[in-house]
DNA sequence: CGAGCCGTTGAGGGGATTCAAGCTCAGTGG
DNA sequence: CCACTGAGCTTGAATCCCCTCAACGGCTCG
């Protein structure tokens, strides 16, 4: 995923990405493409800008498009056969979402940003337009399935399992891989919180409030904080070494 | 620990499923494949038959096969961070298990036998191969990421939410999709239903007495019972409209 | 200023776990 | 034949975690 070739120099002005030159490019869809494919891609692709909690698609909404996240964060909501709400998923810088579009069925999940955000929207007829020609292109798509299958098992298995404090502590991990390499995350909204980890907000903000006791959390801004990756650390192991405890006995 | 070199050049023409008639066909993979390809493909596909518990492959395999689930159901199990068992998925007929050794993947679960299991294996090799002529199997494998996620994210929601009775009630709903019209379904044992679910065994048992008290489950021989879609579906009515209240309060 | 939203914290109750006992059933060997 | 085991399941009692209900403080905004 190093860059394959970079660097074409001066490509000149679009109004749109330029995926080129593009700051997640290598991690992008279109990372594989040579000359003049991807200048094609330049015309087609739209860069759009949101803000906190607007919507990026919904279930219904007639997919025509996918999205790379460039930056920001982006929840996926949906519905339980009971008709609570719950967020299944979240996805970050390079991920690429809305792939459902690419089959011509409307959007499982409603998605949301979690504070501003930037993607790229794709034309789902570019991308078919394309992977006719570029081999390469069909195996970067069935990747992305793939990774966005392995995060969302992985959710199961680290999010919805064992104690409250445990699926707290994990969920801070994870955002952490998604916030800024200083420690900076983005800190949902404590009813937010508790539909990632399944509880009501008054227990997520207990949480909140002992980690930020234990010095694992530094609440910063209303949406923003800083986690102290070492305490993080130490606190998760902690956790899982009790919950090994009980198991082994 | 299943066989894993076969196609050693001397397999008989003549021990699979034959595609074209195979029952689960319309469903399955290569159900849009014609006349020669079709005659390739059952060459090089092998059935296998297993029994309850068995691998089907496990992570760290070289994963060189995807599998079509001819009947039966798959679980695929993983352990969380913190080292506990979790099963995040049940795969049945018709379903696509594997889909990460197209990529030149490792398998990322175990994927373990509930009961007799009838498989197809189908080489990736085989796949690769088809794919650069049937442009029909390429979206054909992407409508299976799809389908898988989909479940994936449904588990999520509909599994690791709400009371556990809820949860329960939503297992035995699953497996009734999973087993035979007449309401027969494959009951894991307790400790499976928790690794589920998210419960310990004890609170399984209870469930399951519960489930038996109200006529809803039916328990025949060990491993079988019969669910009263009836029963099983105002049941649920009953929890999911409970839960609204609380929630609309 | 009051209204409303978000967050925090306390008190009490309920649901799931923990610890523990006892049951059935298959397999084993006396 | 029956005692003896061990695995799986069930059930009870006590504990603890999380939810529910409730009050309050900070903040923005009309």
């Amino acid at each position: 995923m190093s860059a394959t070739k970079k660097e074409t120099g001066k490509v000149p002005p679009r109004q749109n990405p330029m995926c080129a030159v593009c700051e997640v490019r290598c991690s992008a869809l279109f990372g594989s493409l040579k000359g003049p494919a991807l200048a094609r891609v330049q015309s087609e692709i739209e860069d759009v800008a949101l803000s906190a909690n607007e919507r990026i698609y919904g279930p219904g909404d007639a997919g025509k498009d996918v999205y790379t996240v460039r930056s920001g964060m982006v929840r996926f909501e949906r519905h339980t056969e009971g008709g609570e709400l719950r967020i299944v998923r979240v996805a970050g810088r390079g991920d690429l979402i809305g792939l459902e579009a690419l089959l011509q069925r409307p959007y499982n999940d409603e998605a949301l940003c979690c504070g501003p955000v930037k993607l790229c929207r794709i034309p789902c007829a570019l991308i078919d337009k394309l992977a006719d020609e570029q081999g390469a292109l069909r195996r970067e798509l069935m990747l992305r399935w793939q990774t966005t299958l392995e995060a969302s098992e992985a959710w199961v298995a680290n999010l919805a399992t064992g104690p409250a404090r445990r699926r707290m502590l994990r969920l801070l991990s994870r955002l952490s891989e998604l916030g800024l390499p200083d420690g900076t995350i983005w800190l949902p909204r404590r009813e937010k919180i508790g539909a990632m980890l399944d509880l009501t907000f008054e227990t997520a903000s207990r949480l909140v409030s002992q980690m930020r006791r234990e010095g694992v959390l530094d609440l910063t801004t209303p949406r923003l904080a800083r986690v102290n990756a070492q305490a993080l650390r130490e606190a998760s192991a902690a956790q899982d070494a009790e919950g090994r405890d009980s198991a082994t006995v």
